[in-house]
DNA sequence: CTATGGCGTCCAGTTGACTGGAGAGTCAAG
DNA sequence: CTTGACTCTCCAGTCAACTGGACGCCATAG
């Protein structure tokens, strides 16, 4: 069991629709289904359909009988895609990244903006956190666990 | 125009089911509808039914036509939801503080808890939007506008 | 009487990124 | 031919905290 036991062997599943290459070529799949590209990148069948849905993963083409088939190069796409969203990214930001590259033009100066505004968000996020926090701590420095009843108030401590 | 322009004068709606009082007794409502405890909490309607539906603002009863009829202290409840939540606790959290407060016993005790695990929530959180911006940071702070293209790398920054 | 407005229930939609399932078609192995 | 794995589309549900709308009853002013 050296080798050739590829768990989804998807090469010659379709007459690939070229004519007139020279006989003996390499066998050049048209593409891989999408099982295939679960398997290799790791994410469910489900996801990839979504993100297709979205436009953030273009399938090839269909094979005859309808089925999704994916290039090579689509594993690189969603190892993008993956990046991006571990730095907190949307899907709807990592598309438009996804379509400047389409366009045929490098995506980096696009990305320096959309990571340089995540830093920002975070930041606020941060600054949000941190304001809540020194509430609640000044809150609980005071805290009676069993004050006494005051009047109506749900919570002497709160004073609501 | 002194007082006695209430914009929702809602007293007198509904003949209240007590029975053998003194006469001349001061004119006690049994509970406001829904719209005179929004327009007083600043809450809209349909907030209040949400809340009523999840048992977290109780309706004193049900007038003959069917309205929710509210006591008075649906608005400090209220006041305290709206507390809590600026503080970034759950409905579902509240709702157990206020079973807390329902049963009879402070929830002051249950808060401190509350509390305290929001903070340790907080800090997680911010423990990961700070590394996360570091990250951010580390990878803007190389980052080329314009790199040259690397092989089918989508984005040579990311090396994806 | 009507007209108006408040209130009732029930159902659906919002946001984001999926996830689950039904029901049917495809395809290769045995 | 059958089986089983794989795939398709379409629809619904998840989480939280609402929000909007349809349709109909209730209550009161004129």
């Amino acid at each position: 069991m050296a080798a050739a036991t590829p768990a989804h062997a998807d090469s010659r599943s379709d007459p690939t629709p070229r004519a007139g290459l020279p006989p003996g070529a390499a066998p050049v799949p048209v593409g891989m289904k999408i099982g295939a590209l679960a398997s290799r990148s790791g994410l469910p069948v489900k996801t990839l359909r979504y993100y297709e849905e979205l436009g953030l993963l273009p399938a090839v083409c269909r094979s005859s009988g309808g089925y999704r088939l994916f290039a090579e190069d689509s594993l690189r796409r969603l190892e993008f895609i993956r990046r991006l969203k571990t730095l907190g990214l949307s899907l709807e930001e990592i598309q438009g990244s996804l379509a400047v590259h389409d366009s045929g033009a490098l995506p980096c100066a696009d990305l320096e903006i959309q990571l340089g505004r995540q830093i920002e968000r975070i930041d606020g996020r941060i600054r949000e956190l941190r304001q809540l926090r020194k509430e609640l701590q000044g809150l609980l420095a005071g805290w009676q666990s069993n004050p006494a009843r005051d009047g109506e108030l749900i919570c002497p401590n709160l004073q609501v």
